[in-house]
DNA sequence: AGCTTACCATACCATACCGTATGGCAACCA
DNA sequence: TGGTTGCCATACGGTATGGTATGGTAAGCT
């Protein structure tokens, strides 16, 4: 038998699921996806691992209601926000100015490119991969590019986005030399949208 | 007093520090460099821990001792392999092409990114990625660009490059289905370094 | 033949974390 | 007012790993 003590005093307000997954989505992008453990992560609710079981299964349940989390924004973002542009241009560079301005997104999807092998996350990882290098590739077949061009293409453009937020997440003091970051995606899309439709050429 | 028992038979040939360091590098590309763990590597090369603490003195160091052998291996390579063209815009394309083709290398880099915060690798991967951005803002510059602008393009070059590994690690089926390689650098390589140099123009 | 040294096995302790069992308390409800 | 429920603390057992202490053995040296 535990020898009976007084519990220490509850928290203001209890705790809901949703901030457990907010407080591990910020751990995520701070320090992985492998980082995330429960009894640290409630010593920074102010609370124990009593109050985290209650609300969840395990530690992996916690894991995927956070990218299950994301990835619930992020389909939502991409397609009903960019989607909708008609003139195949201008979709796609608004598409890569507004992937560029959603830092705490890029770091995120950084963060989980980080633990790609984990099991947990390749699939989160994969679709949001799939998914977008697939809008991209569409993207660029509205220019009228073929559509091996056009895959190419899109991974250039997927590759500079992500390997900016790794670069940003790894070394940000390297990247910030680089003060303009409209200008970067500037050169970006000038480089990859070209300067008119290939049809009108 | 441990019960004296008769040990496991002794390996074929004695194991070398530099054993530990390759099989660190290659689990590192695997799986990262926070997965580096000493009994099952020990277990992997055959013997127990009892051999690595013999050779180094703690967990700490064999990571060290790996970082330090491929820093070394990378400031080998680039500058003096390429940093000798004299033709800036022929040094620029070799730089690139070169360093798409070394994937190993680009994978390693990669999983470095991957633990960017860990106080053991973020000296290295500076190092690293502040070495290669002013390499590349060099050999811009030299294409007549001004500072900022060199600086930019090397930033989306070497993004484009990290970016790439990445998602080959991450997702190795999205990025194969880009089958053409040499197209990718070389749309890369077409966008980045101007036909011609602008002094001509 | 004895001694030394290089290299490794084994046993052991410490720590960090996951998950479980159970107790405790406050707030609401009947 | 007494029971019920939601939320959490505490204590405990289990596993993986870092690191230490110590013993064992083969190969060479003297």
């Amino acid at each position: 038998m535990p020898t009976p003590r007084k519990n220490l005093p509850r928290p203001a307000t209890p705790l809901s699921p949703e901030a457990w997954v907010k407080a591990a989505q910020a751990l995520i992008i701070r320090e992985g996806v492998s980082s995330v453990a429960v009894e640290p992560l409630a010593h920074e609710l102010g609370v124990t691992k009593g109050s985290f079981y209650w609300h969840f299964d395990s530690r992996d349940a916690l894991i995927k209601a956070a990218l299950a989390d994301w990835e619930q924004d992020q389909s939502a973002d991409v397609v009903t926000r960019y989607g909708g542009i008609a003139d195949p241009r201008r979709r796609l560079r608004v598409l890569l100015f507004a992937a560029f301005e959603d830092v705490e997104n890029g770091l995120f999807f950084a963060a989980l490119a980080l633990s790609g092998e984990d099991p947990r996350v390749a699939p989160f990882l994969r679709r949001a991969t799939e998914r977008r290098l697939a809008f991209g590739a569409e993207a660029f077949m509205a220019l009228g590019l073929s559509e091996a061009e056009a895959r190419q293409r899109a991974l250039l453009a997927y590759a500079a986005y992500t390997g900016y937020f790794q670069l940003l997440r790894a070394t940000p003091k390297a990247v910030k030399e680089v003060t303009d970051l409209s200008g970067y995606v500037h050169q970006l899309a000038d480089a990859l949208v070209p300067a008119r439709s290939p049809r009108k050429a």
